[in-house]
DNA sequence: TTGAAAGCGCTACCAT
DNA sequence: ATGGTAGCGCTTTCAA
């Protein structure tokens, strides 16, 4: 049971290759093939279940419909629900999804981009590492299409789709505020990431605005990759405050668990004595006891703003560069003392 | 700023197409092109940042360097870890992964596998519906290299890589009833997949065996798509049971956690009023309070096995079909009463 | 209405 | 040590 090429109809029907070709793209009647013709090669071709092969059709039209996403994890859930979520919007237009995850590493993430541009696919689709900037430079001067999500370079006008993290923290903090807290801290990781330089500036700004007051030692910004054993210091060093903190914002999802397992085995009262909010959400905050406030990342419409902007490029080849910043949501639960129900 | 080819470089060395290609492929020296030529042709090579066309390549070749990955969801964690176990193993042997989720439907897992033989795939590993038998069959047939995971097709003799789900039930009900449980029930959805069948009978075997009550009142099996809503029946029957419930076994991630809210919501106690444990685990299960004994599936080694064989395949040819069963882990937290600390 | 020929970029084979 | 030629499977002219 071999391969069966258009070539294998063609000979088998006696009649040319290219009168094949045009039946089974649809452009049988364009053409003026006659209906019985068109009638055997389709019947034949399902016979011997014809399928085309992508890689000559490929070659010949330069297009492979497929796009490339690049992201720094799968397993991470916010990436792999956008991950899904680009997946299912490509599909509905006929495109098939490589990914590839970058590991946070510069070198990966642009090996990962030259082997996507050999593999030819039509688009990209990155959350980058934001270490990247020459090459992503280099992809925009060859005009070659692609959207920035989650992560992109000030510096470097692109197509990107991002979140509000300023304001998304903002929120964080009024709510807490809100909520009686009067010395709130914020666990954040290096700010390497715009998103978290973002973040940052959110809670330093909000926090003044809010009147309460702004001191370095309530911020603690870990190392991506040694949070978890990070946790117990920052958490020493919180206990020790003069004046001790009622709240915490984490400022991620992977800090928040980090954060909670530190308190629970301190056995640190949720929300009685602490009160906490996770930026971007993590399924079964809702079940914990108390349940988890957090701040809800719009992954649904970065995933479909994203493919909407790139195959709109592919279409249009438009050199429009759009800039989408998305907002968030607020889920308000028991961690900040509230006993609002539902998720 | 356009895409460079051999030719392109060829013509500018003013020397053969072929040497270039040989060269760039490392066969330079083997094939004896002179130093000095494979010095000017690299060079020229890197300073036009000549790149090979990968559909060329593989049409020539018949080989993509692709592997194609077929699961049913990526944003359940279960899979989405596993796909980029998946990835990692591949890219250290050279090999993209395109990845597709079949949402469970067979038609799109069919149309799914046929898109990815067009698009020349290597082999496949797939977490198949297990409504696709046919082809399956046709698959292995046609001699095309493949390895299921996770589920596979009893009647069909193929490569597979699966988890002893009856042995993992198993330990739940040994544990639970260890720990003192002497009712226990069942939740697990309808039993279309294999593994899923014997979850449930690794639940009957093991009731039997550590002399339980076994009641067809004590087993729910719930749809997939809906049991989140069908929760609060499966509890309003074991709340009216004869002979009520200390302890329950849910047979998927999900089911435990739309158990537990339903359990919160019902302010039934754990582990007091009732023990628990799930087969799989989520994350933040440690955070639970109580934390949640789960049954831990072998994830990292059902990507690295499925990967491994298939390679061997493609590299030897070899038909033996490898068939691998992993065994799971268990970790025992406080849903079953125990006080054990650590995850 | 259909067919012949060319070519996408690459590599394998056979010459020289 | 290097080059010519052919061909992978498909589509796109252009001609008949």
């Amino acid at each position: 049971m071999k391969k069966v090429s258009i070539k294998d109809i063609a000979e088998h029907l006696k009649i040319s290759v290219p009168t094949v070709s045009l039946v089974l793209n649809g452009r049988g009647d364009e053409k003026r093939i006659s209906k019985d013709t068109q009638q055997r090669i389709i019947k034949y071709a399902k016979e011997i279940q014809y399928r085309p092969n992508a890689f000559a059709k490929g070659l010949k039209k330069g297009r492979s419909e497929m796009i490339g996403l690049i992201i720094p994890d799968i397993s991470d859930a916010f990436y792999a629900r956008i991950a899904r979520r680009i997946e299912k919007e490509a599909a509905k237009h006929h495109y098939t999804v490589i990914y590839s995850s970058s590991e946070e590493s510069q070198e990966r993430e642009e090996e990962l981009i030259r082997s996507m541009l050999d593999r030819q696919v039509d688009g990209l689709i990155i959350a980058s590492t934001q270490k990247n900037k020459k090459q992503i430079e280099s992809l925009k001067k060859m005009n070659f299409p692609f959207v920035l999500i989650d992560r992109h370079y000030p510096e470097v006008e692109t197509d990107y789709v991002i979140v509000d993290n300023k304001e998304g923290i903002a929120k964080a903090v009024r709510h807490m505020s809100n909520s009686g807290a009067s010395n709130i801290g914020f666990v954040s990781i290096t700010p390497e990431l715009e998103a978290i330089k973002e973040r940052l500036a959110g809670y330093k700004e909000t926090i003044k605005e809010v009147g309460l007051p702004l001191s370095s030692s309530n911020i603690k910004e870990l190392n991506r990759q040694t949070y978890e054993a990070q946790m117990s210091s920052v958490f020493d060093d919180f206990c020790t405050l003069s004046n001790p903190l009622d709240g915490i914002i984490f400022a991620t999802h992977y800090l928040a668990t980090a954060g909670l397992r530190e308190m629970k085995k301190r056995g640190i009262l949720l929300p009685q004595e602490m009160k906490m909010i996770s930026y971007d959400q993590f399924s079964a905050f809702d079940l914990l006891e108390p349940s988890i406030t957090v701040v809800k990342q719009p992954i649904e419409e970065i995933g479909d703003s994203a493919v909407d902007i790139l195959l709109n490029k592919l279409k249009s080849r438009d050199t429009k560069i759009i800039q989408k910043v998305l907002q968030t949501g607020f889920i308000p639960r028991e961690s900040c003392g509230e006993s609002i129900r539902n998720s």
